[in-house]
DNA sequence: TTCATGGCAATTGTCGACAATTGGGTGGTA
DNA sequence: TACCACCCAATTGTCGACAATTGCCATGAA
């Protein structure tokens, strides 16, 4: 809530189907609703005090965003992320945000640089403070690449990376109680990103968010597969 | 109908809502809705002989791939692509496409590979027979993009691009009228990244992609262009 | 003529009820 | 005991009707 990003980018809620949206997408990514718990129509209506059409039409729209999975006729569960489809989920946010990156470099505005250095020094003193405590790092990580999503200038890049797969990150974030995770380097990646960005060197910018977001990737992988490890020596 | 990608990946269409939507793909493609037409709920309901409710949940859907745009209270229009959005389009292609060529090189097995070549032998006898009739060319390039896409196993990215940009590509294509450019040099580029896949080199696999799709953007691009200062010219 | 205002028709949003399908539990039989 | 068929409760799919909001058009005043 606290975020620099608005929690929802809600310029309006003027349906009870949208209302009922959000909250079902806040109540998902904050991990309130169990990851591949079942969620019924009957029962989300009355908990929310509406009927069923709004209802299945906020789940309709869950479902297009990947929150929720629904089978004809059988009903539908909160999405669980496996590690394969988090990986999965790293690679596209490579060739997207890579992209993103490029394209800022060419088109983001003098004001839109000082509002990424604006949310970089800001990081800096939270975790100077917090040193330990990764919620907000890692919210403002999102803040990070938000915003250069935005200084793409490419609506179709905002709406897949901002409405869709941050939501996502979001949720694996939560299920995977991830920590944040190599805060001092990504902070270093982040002003190298910024500096190519700031300097118009488009190829640069792509490589070097390429690399950071790979890096990411790396680290999930491997500290995903240290726990693998560590269980197999116990159980043996 | 004939294309080698079944028209549409259609597991089951058990539900009403299901089929109407599948029907209003297919009719919003084939650009048999115009473009920034005005379309209404009874209108629809009446014409495919079902009530509001499915027919809504089937418009839901239609909205959530970008086909049709949704205001509250208002109502709904086929979308429209703009020149602006669609070269937003090739950049997000460009993006995810180069991404699909780099895991294909990893991951393709080499059954996959095989049809892939399958595929593009295709191509070259129907461009044969039918030099100058670009549908056929054309649908079989999405064909090829289209299993690429599929030999990267990676589910998040065949969905974003197979259940989503593609249709808009197919779109655009019947907006624009869009005959098929530069054909031969496509073949030439299409081989030199089956052979890349082939020999698992997924650097080399990615650039040509990356290249492939850029051209045909840069060509779409010169074209539009073209037009313009031709308009500017008889107008003058 | 132009602009503001009010009412009206059409469309969308919401609701409750009925029909269809599913999965599981129960009973029976080999 | 294992297995199969059947039935039933619960959930989802579909429908028609009512309420709320919008955009348009006519009317009237400056």
């Amino acid at each position: 809530m606290n975020s620099i990003v608005p929690e929802q980018a809600t310029p309006e809620a003027r349906t009870l189907a949208e209302r009922v949206f959000q909250q079902l997408q806040g109540a998902i990514v904050r991990g309130e609703l169990a990851p591949g718990s079942k969620i019924t129509e009957p029962g989300l209506s009355k908990t929310y005090g509406i009927s069923r059409g709004p209802l299945r039409e906020a789940m309709r729209r869950l479902e297009a965003h990947r929150l929720i999975e629904r089978v004809p006729h059988v009903g539908a569960r909160v999405v669980k992320l496996s590690m394969k489809e988090l990986l999965e989920l790293f690679d596209v946010r490579e060739a997207l945000e890579s992209m993103a990156a490029r394209l800022a470099a060419e088109h983001m505005t003098s004001e839109e640089v000082a509002g990424l250095r604006e949310v970089l020094a800001l990081h800096e003193r939270q975790s100077d403070l917090k040193r330990g405590e990764a919620y907000y790092q890692r919210e403002g990580d999102l803040d990070f690449h938000f915003r250069i999503v935005q200084g793409s200038h490419n609506r179709m890049l905002m709406t897949l990376l901002c409405d869709d797969l941050y939501y996502l990150v979001r949720l694996y974030r939560t299920q995977f109680s991830a920590s944040g995770s190599r805060p001092q380097r990504a902070f270093v990646e982040h002003h190298r990103i910024v500096d190519a960005i700031e300097a118009g060197d488009a190829e640069l910018a792509e490589l070097l968010m390429r690399r950071h977001v790979s890096a990411s990737r790396a680290n999930v992988a491997d500290r995903y597969a240290a726990i693998l490890t560590q269980e197999d020596e116990t159980t043996a």
